[in-house]
DNA sequence: CTGAAAGCGCTAACAC
DNA sequence: GTGTTAGCGCTTTCAG
């Protein structure tokens, strides 16, 4: 790779003068400029990334972690990225694996190699976020995290109890009476919200989702949110009287509604005369799988871009401003597998 | 944050010797190496990578350029990604997007971020891979790639036309005499291959495949895979005889499968007893719909890691080691939408 | 054993 | 207008 120095060489001229016309800064003679860009023409250099960073304080790289590249966030690593280089930045990508001491490793590194700002979709272990983020984090951060209370940090987040109650209503208007309804590990905000939406959503109206009607999925990294949803179906359905087994079930995740949805074509249930399912954010699968499955909507591109934009903007701001923490509306996204309410469910 | 500089001045040491302790490189005395210890724990001191890496020429980083994050190439990044880090290297990823022009100004802007290496899925255009590769390309590199010819590159390949041949002697194997196919453009090696490697495959039991039995999708980036295999079914099931039906269908990808899967619930058609599908790739998707589908699968994870095992090698060799070209064997993955052929097909 | 000095490739003050 | 110099944070000769 040809350096400035070699540039400067073979133009006659000193190395701040390449540097000069590189970056139109300073006045620089119409006759040396065109000398040393037929210089940098003829050696093909490009300059050094690596020094500019160095030197300017500024690597032009962001920072983003993520748990991994599954569903949901491989599609926000797909939008981050487009954001990022419109903006002429670079990315720096780290799974954590829900492991926090990996993730505190990848912030770490991270921070080591001058990225300009941080995009974190935090570890989840058995409690919330790690409060001391505010401790070890220098640069620029925004969170995509629906739990973080500290609004000291960026943070992209989400509604999660709306779309809770969006999902109850729109069961409800379609006659729906005997839902049921999936959850994670109640330890996690966000979880908690989804359910606490779902069941005040009900109740709004009337009804009280029944005890039965709540099926927690066994979690664990080693079982997959698709058998949870197929153990959905055995525990809503197997050894229920008829009358018992609901008409619709809401699970709190697409990746569980589509374990479900297997199931039930397995057992030749039919999708949703026999029994309505509404999905949770809306992954780029729901749309690929027969029924094409109605779910509520996480608006994943316009968060992808907002977490962007606003740590830019934190970057790039002059007068200290400071990204802040803004919630995303659900959107609910009807295709075709939820339908209007049976009298009974017909075994 | 703290410099080495500032640790040297609070222990009352040079530079260099902060610089000794640190790398473990040259004798140091035992009281001032832990004089400077605890300074540098006072100070949560951290080397910066970025000046390391301009005084090393070694960045640690390896560039990772996918055409985007979906199915395939969000696992591979995946596995690329914890090969990488296992390994003490960060991930610099960018998507080109199938854009020639893009994917040159990736591999230009990492390489000036000092890469040790790149780990490339070439943009496919009409034609194959672009040659000049070898002209602008200075740092170890590895392809992804089914077709590229030059094995002065490193390239991780899959045998595309045995995936073919494989696909074809299973559907043989259950009994398929009247079976279909799907094609994507011809121009592209891996989708020829592939083709020819089922084509033979056939004949090679004495059966020729019909011209009308082959399907080509409508190359678009606008209209996705899964349309292309609704289509597809549209095209082998619509205005035909059931006989000249065919009882099995071979996808060239997961998911045009997923699609033909998709288009064959919407009719009522029972997969395997009345069609069997087969796919190509093995995406995760594949064990998430029902029926499960019966796939050639690409040894993702193994080639991920086998495309960082070289590259790696390759950047650490002090023997001019060269990243070869390996080409992975497909294996048959199989689930339940593969069956027994019918005598006939019911309409 | 340790400090001083040079240099990785670049930019920005400061002279001329 | 342009060259010289210093310095970003680090490592590695080279002296002592």
């Amino acid at each position: 790779m040809a350096t400035q120095k070699d540039v400067a060489r073979l133009a006659g001229v000193s190395v701040s003068t390449v540097s000069r016309v590189l970056n139109g800064s300073g006045l620089v003679d119409e006759k040396t400029r065109s000398t040393v860009q037929s210089a940098i023409k003829k050696l093909n250099y490009k300059p050094n990334l690596l020094a500019y960073s160095l030197r300017a304080r500024s690597s032009r790289m962001i920072g983003v972690i993520l748990p991994e590249m599954q569903s949901i966030h491989s599609s926000f690593l797909q939008y981050v990225g487009e954001s990022c280089m419109k903006r002429g930045y670079s990315v720096l990508v780290g799974m954590h694996c829900n492991e926090c001491e990996r993730e505190r490793t990848l912030i770490d590194e991270f921070q080591r190699r001058n990225v300009d700002g941080l995009i974190l979709y935090p570890a989840i272990d058995e409690q919330n976020v790690s409060n001391d983020l505010l401790e070890y984090v220098t640069v620029p951060i925004v969170l995509y995290e629906h739990s973080f209370a500290d609004n000291r940090l960026g943070n992209v987040s989400f509604n999660n109890y709306e779309a809770g109650v969006t999902a109850a209503k729109y069961l409800l208007s379609l006659g729906h009476r005997n839902v049921g309804c999936t959850v994670g590990p109640m330890g996690m905000k966000y979880i908690k919200d989804r359910f606490w939406g779902f069941h005040d959503g009900l109740k709004d109206m009337g009804i009280e989702i029944q005890k039965r009607n709540i099926y927690e999925c066994d979690f664990n990294y080693q079982v997959s949110n698709i058998v949870s949803g197929e153990d959905a179906v055995r525990y809503f359905v197997d050894g229920r009287d008829r009358s018992e087994v609901p008409t619709a079930i809401w699970a709190h995740n697409d990746n569980v509604a589509i374990g479900i949805i297997k199931e039930l074509h397995r057992r030749g249930i039919r999708i949703p005369q026999e029994m309505s399912v509404v999905g949770m954010d809306n992954i780029s699968l729901t749309d690929m799988i027969y029924p094409p499955l109605t779910t509520i909507g996480q608006p994943v591109p316009k968060m992808a871009e907002k977490a962007v934009a606003m740590l830019v903007k934190e970057i790039e701001s002059k007068d200290g401003y400071k990204a802040e923490t803004i919630v995303m509306e659900p959107e609910l996204v009807i295709r075709e597998s939820a339908g209007p309410a049976m009298e009974t469910f017909a075994v």
